[in-house]
DNA sequence: TATACTTAAGAACAGATGTGCGTCGTCGTG
DNA sequence: CACGACGACGCACATCTGTTCTTAAGTATA
């Protein structure tokens, strides 16, 4: 993104980067000018077609301060953690790389979903136990071999594994030890598109 | 915050705030007034002058769009997911409540925490499993029975159960079908805190 | 060496923008 | 009823701001 950049120009949107974040409204041309000593305002239109022209902002024309940066998601694209490669009962593959970063929640952010607490070991051998957080999404159809959250008749609400058959669908556990439901009247609410633990 | 504001003041307020979340920049004085039907530049400064006196927003005297949003920490209050309650074997225990809310980035964000993808099966019985992401805290001193991410002295890491044992750390799969290593220069990179997958 | 790109100055202009003045109507309060 | 607030119109003005044109030095590239 940035290396495609001059130095100067890198400096210059940096800049403005900073301004809309932390002042909350962008500089204008003579702004920019006056921080970089440019005195004249061509100097700085020239940069800022060069920054528009690499696709790192969008202006409009003959508009006061009207910079809107690109591919940029705010203060908190800081947000989420350093993605630090991969780990196995081998080797760490990589090390740690400032760049990559991982944010649970837009992992999840799709409209609609929403989030259950487990409770029970009823899924425990699809590596879902006790205490984890599922993130369903209720805009999804469940297809066959998806875990879902089914509702039947009576409004009880379980997470199965989701098999239809014939006449009736199977509500399969993960768990050796339980036997399967076959239940007719029922409905998904939504599938299970993640699963989160926290350990500490 | 916006109780103190009439229902004119608190809708010009909301739609400065929508402009500089998602557009980037701030409306002019005129471009509020065409969106709320305000013919003259007057009665829209009229309602700015009352916003700034009421400390919702700050302007810089005589520059083009130049308002700063006070007491905002942005769009990002908004984040996380809905925590709908809990699903067991049984019934679901509760109805979505909206205001109960989980952010999965926050629950983990502790100073120097990173990710690992998980390659391969060997915790599999502590419900990790491939192409899980791990949380690591290496701030975190490793007590026996944690999940940790270990590194021998040839640089290989890898994640483990730790147990420290005489003169030498036990680190113990989580796969019966594997056998614990026996090290003696070993070192713990950090502890598991947390664990994501994706399903989707 | 020729070409293109970056960076910048200086001047000038059109239009966008914030601001102040006076006026007006409505509503609730005392 | 008078008074103050809120909300708004219309107009005028000074400046702020983006834009364009011309010129030009320095640097990298072919």
């Amino acid at each position: 993104m940035l290396e495609q950049l001059t130095e100067r120009q890198r400096k210059v949107y940096l800049f403005i980067r900073d301004l809309i974040h932390n002042r909350g409204y962008g500089p204008t041309v003579r702004e920019i000018g006056e921080e970089f000593e440019i005195a004249s305002p061509n100097g700085v239109m020239c940069h800022l077609r060069a920054l528009e022209r690499k696709g790192l902002i969008r202006r409009s024309k003959r508009e006061a301060r009207a910079i809107e940066l690109l591919g940029d998601t705010g203060p908190e694209s800081l947000e989420g953690l350093p993605l630090a490669g991969r780990v196995a009962a081998g080797v760490m593959h990589e090390a740690i790389e400032q760049d990559k970063r991982i944010d649970f929640t837009s992992l999840f952010q799709r409209p609609g979903c929403f989030v259950l607490e487990i409770s029970g070991d009823s899924m425990i051998e699809a590596q879902i136990a006790d205490g984890d957080f599922a993130v369903v999404d209720p805009n999804r159809k469940a297809v066959s071999g998806d875990i879902v959250v089914a509702q039947t008749e009576e409004g009880n609400a379980t997470m199965k594994y989701w098999f239809p058959e014939k006449d009736h669908v199977r509500l399969q556990p993960a768990n050796s030890t339980m036997e399967p439901m076959y239940v007719r009247d029922v409905q998904a609410l939504g599938v299970v598109v993640g699963v989160v633990r926290r350990m500490s």
